[in-house]
DNA sequence: ACCTTTGTTAAGGC
DNA sequence: TGCCTTAACAAAGG
C-alpha cells in the first residue's frame, strides 16, 4: 500500500537511475490500465518510444515522470503496484503489466497484482485534465501546510478525525498505515468529531502528521505485504510501527490490548485507553 | 466460495 | 446547496 513515504521512496531510488535514459521500446500487456485522457494503447506507444526521461517528481500518492517532447507520463500505484528498475535479461515475473524497455540496458517494469494502478499520459500542460491529481490538498511535509493552515481548514467540520486524514483532497498522501499511526501517536480516536477537538489536540495531530510521514521516508517506507521500492528493495517502517494491523497485541503505553474497529468503511487499530473519544 | 485488502469517486442523505 | 456518509469498484490471494 504505499503512502506518501513509500512513493517518495520510490522516486528517490528511480531518479538517479531513470533520468537521461530514452524508453526505447514498450509492452503494454495490460492496455486497461492506460485511463484518460486517451486511454489508448498505440497512442501510448507512439509518444513513448523515443522519450527521454527528464525529472521525476512526486505529488501525494502520484508519480509525475517528465519526459522531453512535452509529455508526462502519470502513475498511481493503488494498492499493490510496483515499479521495478530491471536488468532486461531477468525473468518476467507474473503480474508484470507494462515494460519500458531503456537504452541502458534495463528495464522500467510496472507490476501489480491486483491491476489498481492507474497510467496516464498528457501533455506538459494537461495536469489539470486530471482531476484526482489537480484536486489533491496541501504536501503535507512542504511549507505550505502550516500549523494555521491546518487549525483553519480544520474549522467548523462536524465529520469523523481519520476518513478527512484519508480525504486526498484535504490533505496529499496519506493512507490507512500513517493515519493509524498518526492518530494513536497523537492520543486521538479516529471517529472524534473534529469540532470536539482541542487546540491542544490538533496540535499533536499536527505534529505528528509531520513525523511519522517523515520517519517513514527517513525508514525508506513500509514493507508489510507488496511494497518495495524502484529497485526492489523493501523499506523498515514496519518495524518502527506502533498500532496499523496489531490487533490483540499490548499497547507499550498503557498495557491494554488493541482494538480493531471500522471506520468510514476502513478497518482502524487503536488502543480503547489512549484513544478516548471526547 | 467468501472475505479481506485500499484509494478513489459517484451517489445518497440530511 | 453544502456538508458529510456510504457504498461500489477495481482483482486476486488466503
Ligand atoms: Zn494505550
Amino acid at each position: 500500500m504505499p503512502e506518501l513515504p513509500e512513493v517518495e521512496t520510490i522516486k528517490r531510488s528511480l531518479l538517479p537511475l531513470l533520468v537521461g535514459k530514452k524508453i526505447i521500446n514498450v509492452d503494454i500487456k495490460v492496455p486497461n490500465l492506460l485511463k484518460y485522457p486517451l486511454a489508448d494503447k498505440e497512442h501510448f506507444e507512439e509518444v513513448l518510444k523515443g522519450s527521454t526521461f527528464l525529472d521525476i517528481q512526486r505529488r501525494g500518492k502520484y508519480l509525475l515522470f517528465h519526459l522531453n517532447k512535452g509529455w508526462i507520463l502519470v502513475i498511481h500505484l493503488r494498492m499493490t503496484g510496483r515499479l521495478l528498475y530491471t536488468p532486461k535479461d531477468q525473468t518476467i515475473e507474473k503480474h508484470t503489466h507494462v515494460i519500458f524497455s531503456l537504452d541502458d540496458g534495463n528495464d522500467l517494469r510496472f507490476h501489480d497484482i491486483r491491476k489498481f494502478g492507474l497510467i496516464y499520459l498528457v501533455p506538459q500542460d494537461g495536469l489539470h485534465l486530471l482531476k484526482g491529481l489537480s484536486g489533491l490538498g496541501p504536501e503535507p511535509l512542504s511549507d505550505d501546510f502550516s500549523l494555521d493552515s491546518f487549525k483553519l481548514a480544520l474549522k467548523n467540520k462536524k465529520q469523523k478525525i481519520k476518513p478527512l486524514l484519508l480525504n486526498q483532497n484535504f490533505i496529499a498522501g496519506i493512507g490507512n498505515i500513517y493515519a493509524d499511526e498518526i492518530l494513536f501517536q497523537a492520543k486521538v480516536h479516529p471517529e472524534e468529531i473534529i469540532s470536539n477537538l482541542g487546540e491542544d489536540k490538533i496540535e499533536k495531530i499536527y505534529d505528528a502528521i509531520r513525523d511519522r510521514l517523515t520517519k517513514g521516508i527517513e525508514f525508506r517506507g513500509t514493507s508489510i505485504k507488496d511494497y518495495v521500492d524502484g529497485l526492489g528493495q523493501s523499506g523498515m517502517f514496519q518495524n518502527e510501527l506502533k498500532i496499523y494491523g496489531k490487533k490483540g497485541e499490548l499497547c507499550l503505553n498503557c498495557g491494554h490490548v488493541f482494538e480493531r474497529i471500522n471506520v468510514g468503511g476502513r478497518s482502524s487499530t487503536i488502543c480503547p485507553w489512549c484513544q478516548k473519544k471526547n
